[in-house]
Parts: C-alpha cells; sequence; structure tokens
DNA sequence: TACTTGGGCGCAATCGTTTGTAGTATCGTT
DNA sequence: AACGATACTACAAACGATTGCGCCCAAGTA
C-alpha cells in the first residue's frame, strides 16, 4: 500500500516533463532549467513526499551508494568502534553499509568480497586483509576503491588507516622506563601479522632508545593473540628471565595473561611486575588490577577510512597514502615503580 | 573494465531470446522451457560468468535481497553475536546485511529505519525497540516484514526473539539456593526497560519457589546497566541488608559494581558473598574473581531473529510467535556455599 | 485434410531514473 | 520582418532484468 510516489507523479504535480523534474531535482543539473521551475519541482516534491528510488537510480548510475565493510569477526569488540566510526561519515553522505563477517577463515572472506562487488558496492573498507592478499586487487580489477583498516598488506599501494604501533609501543615503554623499570621484557604477537611484527620491531627500537638493553632474548612471541597462548609465552619469558621487572604485551589479551603467569609465580602485579596491555577493549578497568593499556582511536579509524573512501569514490586520484593514527596511553593500576 | 556480462551476452551465446534465457537461469520458470535449452543457457551462463545484476532484478521484482538490522549501539559487544548469527543464516539465502547504528537516541533510530526503508529492504530486524515504539508501524506501512531481538513491545503482535528471563534468573537462584545461600539479594535493571522489569519479577517467583523469603525490600533498581549506577544499588543494598550472602544481578557490569561494594566493606567475594551476572559479555572469566554469569545465546537470537524473517518474507502468514531462547549459566568463581 | 491443443519461445512493456538530443518559444539584432 | 542565438523544456533511449501475451509449429483427434 502507500504506493511508492515516483518522478513521474512529482513531474504531474508540477505541470512539466519527469526529464526536467529529474534535472530540477539534482543540484548539478538544476542551474540548466528555469529558477521558476525548480522551484515549482521541489515544491510538489516536498508535497508529495518525494524519495527517488534507489535501484532505479542506481541502475542508470551504475552507484548504489553502498560500501562494503568486511570485518574478519563481528564478536571481536574491536571492530565495533571501527564500524560505528564508518558509519557515521558514511551516512552523512547518504551512503549505506553492507557488512560482511568474515569469521570462517580466509577464503570466505574472499567470497564474501566477491559477493559485494557483485552487489555492485562503491567502495570496499576491508579488516581484514592479511600480508600477501588477492581482495584488493580482486576489488580493482571491478574498479571499486579500496580502503584498509587496521592491518595492512606488505607493499601494496593501497591507501590504509592504521594505528601507530611505533608510537604506540613508545608509549608504553616510555612510561614503563620514566618509573624506573630497567628490566622489561616483551609478549610479541604472532609474526604473521603486521602488527605482530611491527610492535616487536618498535619494542627493540624504544629499548635502545631508552638506553635499555634490547636483547632479542626478552622477547617472546604468542602464537596468536589469545590468552592462552599469551600465558605459554609469558610463562617462557618468566622463566628465562626472573629478573624482569615489566612486560610490554602487543595486546590487552596477552597482557592478561601475564597476569596469570606473574602471579603463579607468587609475585604481583603492578608492584612486582608491571604490565602494559594494547588496545584498550572494555572492562579493563575493571580487572584487578586495572590494565595500563595503549588506546588506540578505533573509531576515528573507522571514521578516517571512510572519509578516505569517500574521496577515492569522488574520484580524487590523490596518491594512495598510509595514515598512522595516534594512540594514546590510558595509565592504570597495571603499572607502577620497581620495588 | 572487464564489463559485466549481461543476460543479453548469455542469451546470444546460447541463441536464444533474452527472455528465453531469463526463464531458463531462474529455477521457479525454467520449467516452462525445453530441457535442453535450459542446458544450453546454463551452460553458455557459466562459461560467461554471468551474474544477474542485482539492481535491475530489485528494480523489477521490488526486491533488494536485503535486510535491515539496526542496532542501538554497534560498540556494545553483547550485538556482536547478533550481528553475527543473523549474518550467517541470511547470507545462505543470498540476502545481504544492511546495518544501522542508532546510537544517537531514539530519534536517530526512527530516521534509520526510514532511510532503510526508503532503499526497500525486504525486511527489518530491530534490536531497538523501546517499551511504545513506532518503528515497527513505521515498517508495516511499507509492507515490510519486522522482528524484533532482544527487546520486545509491551503489547504489539510483532513476532521477537528473546532470551528466556524467568528461566535464567531461575538459574542464578536455583544454583545459589542449591549452594546453601537463603539470604539473596537483587540489583535490578531500569524498569524503563523489559528487561529490568521481567528480570526482577522472576527474581521474586523463583525466590518464592525456592521457599526463600521474597521481600521487595531486598530489590534495589539500578539507575543504568552501567557499572556506577550499579555502585551506588549495590551499595544502598548492602547498607540495608548486611546479612545478604549472595546477589544476582540484572546484567554483568551490575554484577562486577558488586564486587567494589563487597571489598568496600572488606568482605571477599565468592566466599562471603557470592555474585551472578547476566549476559555472560567476553572478558569475565578473567575478573577476579571469574563472575559467574547466565548465558543468553546471542548468537543463536541472531540467527533465529534471521530465520524468522525469511519466513516472514516468504510470506509464511503464520501467527507472529514470540520466541524466548533457552538460557544457560557459566558457574565460575564468584559463587560459593556461604561461610 | 482440417482443426484443436499445447509446449516452447520471442516480442515488447515495464520497473523509476538519468541524460543526449531535438524542438520551441523568446529575445535581441540587423 | 527575418535572422541566429539563447534558454528552456520535451522526447526517447538507455540501464538489466522479469513477465504477460501472442505466435509458431508439431502432435493428436475427428
Amino acid at each position: 500500500m502507500a504506493d511508492r510516489t515516483t518522478l513521474k507523479d512529482v513531474a504531474r504535480e508540477a505541470g512539466v516533463h519527469v526529464s526536467t523534474a529529474s534535472r530540477a531535482l539534482n543540484p548539478s543539473t538544476s542551474s540548466v532549467v528555469n529558477p521558476d521551475t525548480v522551484e515549482r519541482v521541489l515544491g510538489a516534491a516536498r508535497r508529495l513526499g518525494y524519495r527517488p528510488h534507489p535501484l532505479a537510480r542506481g541502475l542508470r548510475t551504475n552507484q548504489t551508494m553502498s560500501v562494503g565493510v568486511v570485518i574478519p569477526d563481528v564478536e571481536n569488540p574491536l571492530f565495533g568502534p571501527i564500524i560505528a566510526g564508518a558509519e557515521s561519515v558514511l551516512v552523512e553522505e547518504g551512503y549505506s553499509m553492507l557488512i560482511g563477517n568474515a569469521d570462517r577463515g580466509q577464503s570466505h572472506a574472499e567470497t564474501v568480497v566477491a559477493d559485494m562487488l557483485e552487489r555492485h558496492v562503491d567502495g570496499l573498507i576491508l579488516a581484514t586483509v592479511i600480508r600477501k592478499d588477492p581482495q584488493p586487487s580482486l576489488a580493482a580489477g571491478h574498479n571499486v576503491p579500496v580502503v584498509l583498516v587496521n592491518r595492512t598488506l606488505d607493499n601494496d599501494p593501497v591507501p590504509a588507516i592504521l594505528g601507530d604501533d611505533h608510537a604506540g609501543i613508545g608509549l608504553a615503554v616510555k612510561h614503563l622506563a620514566s618509573l624506573g623499570h630497567r628490566r622489561i621484557g616483551h609478549i610479541a604477537g604472532p609474526s604473521s601479522t603486521s602488527t605482530g611484527l611491527a610492535r616487536r620491531d618498535a619494542f627493540m627500537s624504544w629499548m635502545r632508545n631508552e638506553g635499555l638493553e634490547a636483547d632479542p632474548e626478552v622477547v617472546e612471541e604468542a602464537e596468536w593473540y589469545q590468552v592462552e597462548p599469551g600465558y605459554v609465552a609469558a610463562d617462557a619469558l618468566l622463566d628465562r628471565h626472573p629478573e624482569l621487572t615489566a612486560i610490554v604485551a602487543a595486546n590487552d589479551l596477552l597482557g592478561l595473561a601475564c597476569y596469570r603467569a606473574i602471579r603463579a609465580r607468587g609475585k604481583d602485579v603492578g608492584t612486582d611486575i608491571s604490565v602494559t596491555g594494547y588496545n584498550d577493549i572494555p572492562l579493563l578497568d575493571l580487572m584487578q588490577p586495572p590494565l595500563t593499556a595503549v588506546r588506540i582511536p578505533y573509531r576515528q579509524m573507522g571514521a578516517q577510512a571512510a572519509a578516505t573512501l569517500l574521496k577515492l569514490m569522488a574520484g580524487d586520484a590523490e596518491p594512495p597514502a598510509t595514515i598512522r593514527l595516534a594512540p594514546s596511553l590510558a595509565v592504570r593500576g597495571s603499572t607502577g615503580s620497581p620495588r
């Protein structure tokens, strides 16, 4: 019921041809039609509550006014803010957001992207890429602009919005150093991810920068960004280096895993051994003790990605740049001066 | 580049008219065309990698093969699983998911819904309704089926997929009673939400059921489902009833808030006073002590909502039913026998 | 043989827009 | 008064599919 009012209705109401109505309604072509007529059409449109049919328009203009957002795992709290940030800017420009969940592995992610391309999304935001990934070129084949978020490719000229891992680790290391820590260890993320590598490198670099010993021995890699692998790594690290007074973890969960390893040795988190996390996921402030963590502006990251994508879709052929957003440090109870 | 192969191309390749090709490709009409021809067309389509243009199809059939999902706050970890669950079943049927974030208040939620209707979504999943809400009728005006999820209306015949609050609170109360607790309190959610009310009622009912005293005095309402209001409520409750040995909280954050109030009194969580949460959000197992919580199958909730919506969109005029999914209990360290 | 029946297919309209082109006033110019 | 230029506006063809209708031809019946 309540049959959609079409452009034809507006045209009839305004006493003009539908093509004239179309031009009058479109800001970029309304200059070619008589101002009085424009007024009349606009009035009619308003009176009838006219809304253009997105499908019809899309069919003609080859635009769907929608962008696809592909997420490796919707259930990861990290991606909520990214989605929210992107949505908030896309919605302003009249775009809708198709979200795809690629939680069934890498090949699944590719079919998700393929589906979206088939639906003629005008652009893509990918949070799923691994270091060598065919998806962006897949999209390029369809002339669909792509922006990467959170992770990036090894060396492809695809615009990406990332957290500044170097700066972030710097915040943690400098914070610990300023508290007086000199023996600091690192629980690294898996080296198959760009973040795992970058944070490890940053750690070494900042340690040297602070005049501290940067022995590769004080770094232990967790097999995955989860608590269990983190515990294994922390355990090994503390076995090898019982003299450590602080640990910089590449991820919040890895940081929390350190709690367990530290307590298993009868030591106290924050007083005997300080710990920092990375990402600042929710609820960290309710931990015992609350976990000091590097905070990434994920919401802003999503917004920035959307803004960049909008530019690309508008045809701005600016050189694809990688933007690194500045992190901050949420200081809490898990860090303190060494005994 | 790589110009999309259209139905016309397939028809030419197969040596038939485009209308015949269309019928051959469509399972529901392929019976009227010669099996040999169908085979030929299918072959041509496969060879050319034909994919129907969703916009063109939608324009003609008035279907977009997309459903809108409106969420009050994407950043709430609760909604990740709901989205994931819905997506997993929708994607099977070829539907895409448009997600809308209504984090700027109720009126914003309405414009989000309006936007989606304008885009001609084939159905809507709403997680945003308040007890009296105009959105469903708005959608009904456009003949768009709606399914509610997580929350429901006061008394409108709209299908809804909910957690079974009565059963959930029952799990918590029975668990505590079986541990030997007899003086149990309740931190209720705001009575402006359907869940706040339902859980409070369920608490009273189960207490009586267990033969325990169900004094309205042992219930304290938190102003909102957050830690701070929860702390205020827990504080008041423990002031009034220092004899309580257990607290059932209407929400995980309220449960965690109890930790603080309990410790502020020099007591110990899990031994002196047991606490249960509700929802089972991530990371609860890393708390000190880990929070025992009623677990809602949110992912299944999303999946169920999508399945119901699919039925409605298919025209199954089954009586709109409210489905309540059975919760379970994740028993952890925050509950134990009373001293 | 003529006539009906119906299976299989093509024709063309349609969905609601956008947009290239052609047409028609109106105006100023000579 | 006749002309071209200017400024609007209408016409119609797309976009890529679906679908009611009618045509054609082969098979079945009398």
